[in-house]
DNA sequence: CATGAATGAGCCTTCATTCAT
DNA sequence: AATGAATGAAGGCTCATTCAT
């Protein structure tokens, strides 16, 4: 579909730092194209590379994938955290919160299209998803401890999360638009359950 | 990864007939080995026929795959349409239509699975996706004045659809057996969110 | 190294016709660059066929190679055997087979350098490589035995067949005439070899 | 296969020093994984260096092997004198040589499987076989005048050669073995080849 | 002298698609 | 209508080789 922007020729960098780059490109690439709408020549391409330079440092395809994932998920976890550290009533922090995952969601919304179907065939892309998930529950616990919200139970975040999740992709993927619906309505409802758990 | 199970050879039917044992037979295909983990031949010789006869019916994979989403999805409108017409109580409606979404998506998660992410990149899925997610919304609508729910915006209903949907998902991924936490309650409070919204 | 000269275009033959011609064009094809000179896609076009009609037929190039080596040593068989049913005496017979073997020998030059060194390498190919050699032993045993020759171990059976290989390979690979040594005094000793252990 | 065990890295050795080193890990490098079971990559980490370091010294694969195949016919040849030299008996000689010759094949058959591979394809390859058996030939010529053997022609001589090597190939490969033959009568049958070819 | 990151041609393999029967 | 052998473009991956440090 589209054509790789190839970036200028790198040469003789550390390991580490072309692994990022592949990382990098993986994910930006992804994003646009769909797992299965690349291939990993394109993806080092992408990245300023040959087609050799992939394999020195990924198996194949889907393990760029997931490390780019994973990667994703750190930096997500780096913004949300730091929303909550800029501190303010619970009801601030909820609406920083549900701002950020909007953004994200929007950002990245082909590479998580694509992080779903792999999920769904995929054990190790699975075991990755369920650790961020576990991740995301804990945190979403300690915040509610913080901010006094009721004592609820870990089915009630989940409940939470699912909901936020679904409807952070309706929105980012345009669902919402499609249907007539309002997007500012329908993030106020969202900013309402966050609170809510939150006990703000 | 799975071998085709070729069917008995219905040689020389009717055009129509072909055709619903071709989506038939991706229906099943995809859903176990997902859009990507099959391909055109596998899905004719699942269905008795050979290679060729596919493209008579099928000018490519995802024109079928689109065809047994729908069909899918009229099949479930179908028996949603007949647990509401079951009657009984707005609770035990209730019950019954969770406990369908629950059914159907654990039956279809691998199809589901590929669905979003052909959505995410393809514009002809998307617009099919949209054309049955008004479907569902005036369905829910409907099902609110009948049982004398509360007067709602159809953000609203939206998102109650999203929340079952994407809970209805993990239940049947085993995202919530794999975070230890319970099936039974997270079952009891989408039956309560569904209740709600219908007034019962 | 040498270009595929491809075979005209057979479309639409029988799959046992299709393998018998890839097989053909394989062994030919190693013979003239090796196992490791050529690869699946030469093979194809050289036996007039597409890449992808290879893999309809074998695995790999190591099957389609040990398929070709069975082919050859099946038809060297029926040819030693004509030769011996041929008749005449045991002195005559001798004369024919190492005639035979040379012929052989110098035809499959390129192809029989391959086998051993994947013989050497792969479990598949020397299970194929003794199963033939199993073979030669219990016929040139029955030779023995037919024309009265002397009663001998085994191992005189394998010593001879041994001799004969290296010899005849050393033959068609033109070593003698590297070395300056007469073909045709070789060839006395081999059949002097072959005669004595026959009784002749 | 195999992982490349890299040596202690030697960095900044003599030219000749770095070049044996090279030698050596390549011999025992071809000897495991074959000609085309490795590359030069594993052959120079094999022997302490980076891939570099290997083309300041071979222009390739082909290179390094004639000359690990040369070091090795050489340490042959002088293992082959001393036993000669140790004295003794015809008889003794003969019994030593044998057992020196399968130990050598034994220990280099992985190596020899690809030698005679290459022979078969390559011109430098064959001609470097070719002054080797020259060698060989002329040896045994001494040998058996030494002894006060018969007189024979070359032929008789390229005769044992070839037998010698033939025999101890299928040893060392296990061909023996595979047949359920003795490897002890057979060692005799060549003892007693070599004995009558140098008279004692 | 030695390094090792990077290269890219080319072989291996799949699969959507065609077409003669 | 149905067949299925055949196609060939294209993606996956390796490895001999280079070159800036």
């Amino acid at each position: 579909m589209a054509r790789a922007q190839s970036a200028a020729r790198p040469r003789r960098g550390s390991p580490a730092a072309t692994r990022a780059r592949l990382v990098a490109a993986a994910a930006r690439v992804f994003n646009r194209d769909g797992l299965h709408g690349t291939d990993s020549n394109r993806i080092a391409r992408a990245a300023g590379y040959a087609p050799g330079s992939f394999y020195k440092h990924f198996t194949d395809k889907r393990a760029i994938f997931l490390e780019a994932y994973e990667a994703w998920v750190t930096a997500e976890w780096q913004a949300i955290e730091r929303a909550i550290a800029a501190g303010g009533s619970g009801e601030a922090t909820a609406t920083r919160i549900v701002a950020l995952l909007l953004a994200l969601h929007r950002r990245w919304r082909g590479f998580r299209a694509s992080l779903r179907a792999l999920v769904a065939t995929d054990a190790a892309a699975r075991r990755s998803h369920r650790r961020q998930r576990v991740r995301q529950l804990r945190l979403l616990r300690e915040l509610r401890v913080r901010y006094g919200g009721p004592a609820l139970a870990s089915e009630d975040d989940a409940l939470l999360l699912f909901t936020l999740e679904r409807v952070c992709d309706a929105v980012a993927d345009g669902e919402l638009r499609d249907l007539g619906l309002s997007r500012a309505a329908m993030v106020r409802r969202l900013e309402g359950l966050v609170r809510t758990q939150l006990g703000a």
